[in-house]
DNA sequence: TCGTACGGAGTGAGTGCTCACTCCGTCAAT
DNA sequence: ATTGACGGAGTGAGCACTCACTCCGTACGA
């Protein structure tokens, strides 16, 4: 068991954890949670704070979905492409909301910055990076469309946050209708690509 | 001094400290910020819970956007009408964003269930009104449009919840880019009405 | 091949501190 | 004089974090 095995592992247990009661989870149930002893958390971590921090990094970490964003093939029509792009990001959001919204206050985030702290605004930063990843998906067709695909992408996540702010499934739009607004009101030829 | 008015004075100096720190905020603290003695909190209310449900419930209170959204003139044009609401709806989101965000975790909402808390799921339930007045809003132009009103009005909310996510202002849309992309994707007759 | 000394990883049992909450003396209003 | 609101000074509980110990894999001398 390295070190670092022993860190991802404690992570692994936390988040979820973490994901639900935010800085108010103690330690003791992490440890309960990871199978192990209170104090080993305490060898792999200086403190409770780094390992709040990891979990942060870890859930902030667009890797996964920058990935798939990277895999839609550009030569696809801008409709597919996004739709298979709302798919991706909207699970990254999940994960990642809940732990972030969970943390932003619970006292977390102390003025003290033991080093190796994820950076102040990472999950903005985490996000700039996937709107960037969008705009390279949407650029192919810049021409065609009325606003930059910047402003676009921002648009487009902000769609997405739907989602997770109503619970209601009934009069809730689909992927498909989010799409569907944001191109035909962006591109030039209007209503021509339906 | 009525106790009404002392449960609002505290919740109204509360409310900025949770806002912050969430429900890590201690009661000293909020007692020094409403400048009373630390027990005097606990004869207005019963515990620190009952503290920071006063204060969801006071964050989450739609009354003055609801009142803002019903005071726009139906006879304006839809655009005008969507950017009015914009405004409005945007200063909501950023005073109750912010607290129940920050609540959210904390290990605030326990499973023990001391009556008047407010009811479970009642940042949705305000949404669900305020995306009520707004398919109101909508609903004159219902034979316009190609989808229904309450999706709309949805897409319409989450798009207004892009400006909470991201920090960078330049690359972000403004309330008129928001209005032009939905309605121009929205509008049967298309690009007629910009 | 065995026996044993070594050290790193793990943890149960504290330890001190912070915080929600209470007690009781004080004092203003009637 | 009596009542009741108020708040300073506790108090007990629960938490993050530490200490002192055990366990076990490894190295090495005979």
């Amino acid at each position: 068991m390295t070190p670092e095995h022993r860190r991802a592992m404690i992570v692994a247990a936390a988040l979820p954890l973490v994901a639900e009661y935010g800085a108010a989870i103690t330690t003791s149930q992490i440890a309960r949670a990871a199978g192990i002893g209170e104090a080993t958390i305490f060898r792999a971590f200086k403190d409770k704070d780094e390992v709040l921090d990891a979990c942060v990094t870890e859930a902030v970490n667009p890797d996964h979905v920058l990935r798939e964003l990277a895999s839609i093939p550009l030569d696809q029509p801008l409709p597919v492409r996004l739709s298979d792009a709302a798919e991706a990001i909207r699970a990254h959001l999940e994960r990642m909301g809940t732990v972030v919204g969970s943390l932003h206050a619970s006292g977390h985030r102390r003025d003290r910055s033991p080093a190796d702290r994820p950076p102040p605004g990472s999950r903005e930063q985490s996000m700039r990076v996937v709107r960037e990843a969008v705009t390279d998906l949407i650029e192919p067709d810049r021409a065609a469309l009325r606003l930059e695909p910047e402003k676009l992408a921002s648009i487009f996540l902000g769609m997405l946050f739907t989602r997770l702010h109503f619970a209601s499934a009934d009069t809730e739009p689909t992927s498909e209708d989010l799409v569907d607004v944001l191109l035909h009101g962006s591109l030039d030829d209007s209503r021509s690509a339906t």
